[in-house]
DNA sequence: GATCCTCGAGTTCT
DNA sequence: CTCGAGGATC
């Protein structure tokens, strides 16, 4: 064959195996079987090792994977990639159109409508109709560079299918795996003795992930579009819908159960419909997601922070699950709380697997009337906490016993009490009880205490059984020696946790009055107190009238702060913290908040992109404002990053303003 | 006395 | 995240 006939045969092949792909993964139509594919693909690699100089980086043969690399490099992304706000019910749904129909001042809007796959958000760029990057979501502001993973993805065109190609174009949508092939795939993992995955998303995730693109090429992934980013020279079309169907035409893989609605109704029919259809579908879906179709009508409608108010995501209920209760077991806490956990036969469910679940206390559980060896409803909580929703009727095995508290501690011996009007029984062992006794001093440990990194729970155990320390100020005259000689503790670990123990000594009033673990005392009433205070002294001599005139602090909490003072033990200890060399800055009572922010309430939600949530909350009380937990009538403002939780939809049902990061750095400087 | 708003405390898994 | 309960407000 003429060197010219070669590189017609090269081109023709190339484009059979792209029209194969993407009929395959596009249409969803495959034309020719899998076997005369492979023999199309051998043909070609024949070809191409035989004549090198005919390679294009675009050939579907380079689709096998490049040499590994050492580490993704991070972009920015041209065009932030945002988060959707979530829905939970009708009602929110509802809400949403009405927003939005009041915000255009229209009778009815038209919505896109499409499933919310599971898997993981990428941006695709081409240039000139070439596929030259692709990246990771990341925080929404930058990603990972995994191009050589990306292009190992078959469903991914190398070259988008025009005639006229934009000169720029990014690509936005999902990279996941079918359940199917999730499921052949982990049998594959398991025959060779390899880690498999807890779900296909997992899966997916683990595979864009890896640094050899080689075994990237080697995992089914799959991709569907579902929007654009940057774009240059591409004439867009007036609608989602419309840009949908470019993108399909183009060669991009996108929805098959994408639909419109003229209105509320039919968003809801749509939902119910895939919901129904969940099961049967290839692949998992967490939910449907709606945009106002018009684009013109989107770009009116703007954002607010982080997330567009054109769209929302419609979550489907969160995934149940059944398995046998296969005991009750009771904890201690660290004020000697008495809490039943259930122990579960391992259960799959919404992506981990579960094998305790607390029952929080007596009355849940004979409210739920579970008994060991039922089965039961297991769910995750708000995608995260798992928890028993009721036992299956009609499991009980026979004579299976009512559960009762028990009469004593299971750790200490002393009695547990309950008081009238009080859902939680305790131990009445105090620091006597060695449970207690661990969770004070993993509590001084904590983070938002005096942050001891390296003080853990099997550390603690030793210390407190072994008889090395009682009282948090026994952890400060612990030697090299000392902790070289606990399991698990070489000395390298064991010369950390000292450092950690000496830095930890420089802390302010605050976190020292939290550490301390006084019952009603959190985190906010602690800054209070030491605001108010300015100094130890007078707290720990302050009678209960004088606590009350600090705000937030009634009878109950004050009768908790001067009964824990009064106690001679816990001036001993404190004495002994200082004289360990525990010290903070000494500061003048403060009166009146002072700063741009003064006297307003903020919340913070999800991830900010310059700031974690501990200098986001620092800043905010420097300028005199405060934060809180949770939203309402009274929030000032809501600070939202990326993947911001409820508090930002309940933000938005009540009106309050909410700002980014920028927006909030611009408000504190005034 | 009722109601709303916050805070505290406990919890799971990777 | 959720529940329970303390505190503030009307």
């Amino acid at each position: 064959m003429a060197t010219r006939e070669i590189a017609k045969r090269a081109q023709a092949l190339r484009a059979a195996i792209d029209d194969a792909n993407y009929r395959y993964y596009a249409l969803d139509a495959p034309t020719i079987s899998d076997a005369e594919y492979d023999r199309l693909f051998r043909e070609l690699q024949v070809l191409e090792s035989d004549h090198p100089e005919l390679v294009t980086a675009e050939s579907p043969t380079q689709r096998v994977g490049t040499t590994p690399t050492r580490e993704f490099a991070t972009v920015r992304h041209r065009v932030p990639m945002l988060s959707i706000n979530n829905a939970f019910g009708d009602e929110e749904v509802e809400a949403f159109d009405r927003r939005v129909r009041e915000a255009l001042d229209v009778e009815a809007v038209e919505y896109s409508c499409e499933p919310k796959l599971d898997g993981l958000a990428i941006n695709l760029t081409y240039e000139r109709g070439a596929f030259v990057q692709g990246t990771t979501r990341g925080d929404g502001f930058a990603g990972e560079d995994v191009t050589p993973n990306l292009r190992t993805v078959r469903g991914i065109p190398l070259r988008l299918r025009t005639d006229h190609p934009p000169r720029l174009l990014e690509v936005r949508g999902e990279v996941l795996m079918y359940k199917r092939d999730f499921e052949a795939l982990n049998a594959r993992q398991q025959e060779h003795g390899e880690k498999t995955f807890a779900n296909p998303r997992n899966a997916a995730a683990g595979s864009l992930r890896q640094l050899d693109p080689r075994i990237t090429a080697a995992r089914p992934l799959r991709f569907s579009g579902y929007g654009i980013g940057e774009a240059q020279g591409f004439a867009a079309p007036q609608t989602q819908s419309g840009l949908l169907d470019a993108l399909g035409r183009m060669g991009v893989p996108v929805s098959a159960e994408r639909a419109v609605a003229k209105n509320v109704a039919g968003l809801l029919a749509y939902y119910r419909r895939l919901a129904g259809n969940r099961a049967s579908l290839a692949y998992d879906m967490d939910g449907v997601v709606y945009k106002v179709n018009r684009l013109d009508q989107q770009r009116a409608l703007g954002f607010v922070a982080r997330a567009p108010r054109f769209a929302i995501a419609h979550k489907f209920p969160a995934e149940e699950a059944t398995t046998e209760l296969a005991g009750i077991d009771v904890q201690v806490g660290r004020t000697g709380a008495i809490t039943p956990v259930a122990r579960l036969k391992p259960v799959f469910v919404g992506g981990v697997t579960v094998t305790n679940a607390t029952l929080h206390n007596e009355d849940e559980l004979r409210r739920k009337d579970i008994r060991v060896g039922d089965t039961v409803v297991v769910r995750r909580a708000g995608d995260v906490i798992p928890e028993i929703v009721r036992a299956v009727p009609g499991t009980r095995k026979p004579g299976a016993p009512e559960f009762h508290m028990p009469t004593r501690c299971p750790v200490c011996g002393s009695a547990v009490v309950r008081l009238p009007d009080e859902a939680v029984a305790r131990c009445s062992g105090g620091l006597f009880c060695p449970a207690q006794r661990k969770q004070a001093l993993l509590h001084f440990a904590s983070r938002r205490a005096l942050d001891i990194d390296g003080l853990g729970e099997k550390i603690v155990d030793q210390l407190v059984d072994g008889e090395l320390v009682h009282t948090p100020a026994d952890l400060y005259r612990l030697t090299l020696e000392d902790l070289a000689r606990l399991e698990r503790m070489a000395e390298k670990s064991a010369q950390n946790l000292l450092d950690a123990l000496a830095r930890s000594k420089e802390t302010t009033l605050a976190r020292f009055v939290y550490a301390l673990g006084i019952r009603n005392v959190g985190e906010a009433t602690a800054r209070d107190l030491a605001a108010h205070f300015g100094t130890l002294e007078p707290l720990m001599d302050a009678d209960e009238e004088t606590l009350q005139g600090v705000p937030d602090v009634g009878p109950v909490v004050a009768a908790s702060i001067s009964g824990f003072f009064r106690e001679r033990h816990n001036r001993d200890v404190i004495r002994a913290l200082r004289k360990a060399g525990v010290t903070w800055a000494e500061g003048a009572p403060r009166t009146a908040a002072q700063g741009h922010a003064a006297g307003k309430t903020f919340v913070l939600t999800g991830t900010l992109p310059n700031l974690t949530r501990e200098e986001a909350t620092e800043l905010i009380l420097s300028r005199g404002g405060k934060v809180s937990g949770s939203v309402s009538k009274k929030t000032d403002y809501v600070v939202a990053g990326a993947e911001p939780g409820s508090k930002l939809a309940k933000a938005e049902a009540l009106g309050v303003a909410v700002l980014d990061e920028a927006g909030l750095r611009r408000l504190l400087k005034g």
